[in-house]
DNA sequence: ATTCGAATAT
DNA sequence: CATATTCGAA
């Protein structure tokens, strides 16, 4: 802990005045909890084991930076009288531009681990059928938005099962009606994600809901889905007021099947380990699957691996059509 | 002017 | 198959 930067240190360079809200930060780690930003995530000999490019030492000042653009950015949308506060966390980017071999197939995903901390994590325990906690994993991101500018391309996004979640459990809070691209990219909260980038997975996501909405209901009994939990419930739910006293009525039919608690999205997510680079680096992948049903957390969720990532392409690739 | 979203392209 | 990009509509 060498770090003695101050985090609300950024002026304002809107020049406004409201930039520390009490409330939010209630609850969060202390600056000196925290791993130093000057920490590596990764090993060096993981890193190069798997191709990943080191990421250079980031500074306080870039993560104010992103901090600045993240509040900005939500104060100046007011997301929607909807949105009403959702807390507004930032996401420790990795840097990543300075050198990248644009090859044929490019693949970089947005999901990466930081905190070796170890911390309490509350997790409210889904008991309820009714909406089910919005739990949070968390995922950083990587990109640099500077340093990216202009002729550059961005990689493929991989959707990770990090990122899903996250976004699965975004527009279950805004409701299938109020989730725009926009707003879900917004409220992920993950840097380097762009409006497109949702837009796209929404527009699968929504299939996939059609899909099971038409087709029914229990289906796939047969596959104990380990968490096929996915919270988006055929009807819309809408995340207004948020248990404040800000009771919005929305044309929605829907009262607000939401719990008391604003989910929030955490951050600092678990330590990740992977079993081994043999195991999954190389090539080594399979699909040996058959009796999945539909959930869509199926859709990447693949069994064990809990969220890894690096290279390559996306090994996996399924199909989620519902005969068998 | 912006951004959504279905269609289409990689 | 998963994502990206396009392009007309809201």
């Amino acid at each position: 802990m060498g770090e003695e930067v101050r985090i609300t240190d950024y002026d304002a360079a809107g020049g406004d005045d409201d930039d520390r809200v009490s409330e939010w930060e209630v609850g969060l780690p202390n600056i000196d909890d925290l791993m130093p930003l000057s920490q590596s995530l990764v090993p060096a000999e993981l890193a190069s084991a798997f191709s990943i490019t080191p990421e250079p030492h980031r500074s306080m000042i870039d993560v104010n930076r992103a901090s600045q653009n993240t509040l900005s950015n939500l104060r100046l949308h007011s997301v929607k009288q909807n949105l009403n506060k959702f807390n507004g966390f930032k996401s420790f980017g990795e840097d990543k531009g300075d050198e990248m071999v644009m090859e044929g197939e490019e693949t970089v995903d947005l999901t990466g681990d930081g905190c070796s901390d170890s911390r309490k994590l509350r997790r409210v325990d889904s008991g309820g059928g009714g909406g089910g906690a919005i739990g949070e994993e968390a995922d950083s991101a990587l990109r640099a938005d500077d340093s990216s500018t202009r002729t550059s391309k961005r990689p493929r996004l991989v959707w990770t099962p990090q990122l899903h979640k996250r976004f699965v459990d975004v527009v279950a809070h805004l409701g299938v009606k109020n989730a725009v691209p926009k707003t879900i990219m917004q409220l992920m909260n993950v840097e380097g994600l762009t409006r497109e980038n949702v837009a796209s997975h929404l527009q699968k996501y929504r299939l996939y809901l059609k899909r099971m909405q038409g087709l029914s209901n229990e289906g796939p009994s047969s596959s104990d889905h380990l968490f096929a939990s996915t919270p988006v419930p055929q009807s819309l739910q809408e995340s207004s007021g948020g248990g404040n006293g800000n009771s919005h009525a929305p044309p929605v039919p829907i009262p607000m099947p939401y719990p008391p608690q604003m989910v929030p999205m955490p951050y600092p997510p678990p330590p990740q380990m992977m079993p081994h680079p043999a195991a999954a680096g190389g090539s080594g992948y399979h699909h040996g699957f058959e009796s999945h049903s539909h959930p869509f957390n199926m859709m990447m969720q693949q069994r064990d691996w809990s969220g890894n990532k690096f290279a390559s392409v996306s090994p996996y690739q399924h199909r989620m059509t519902n005969d068998k």
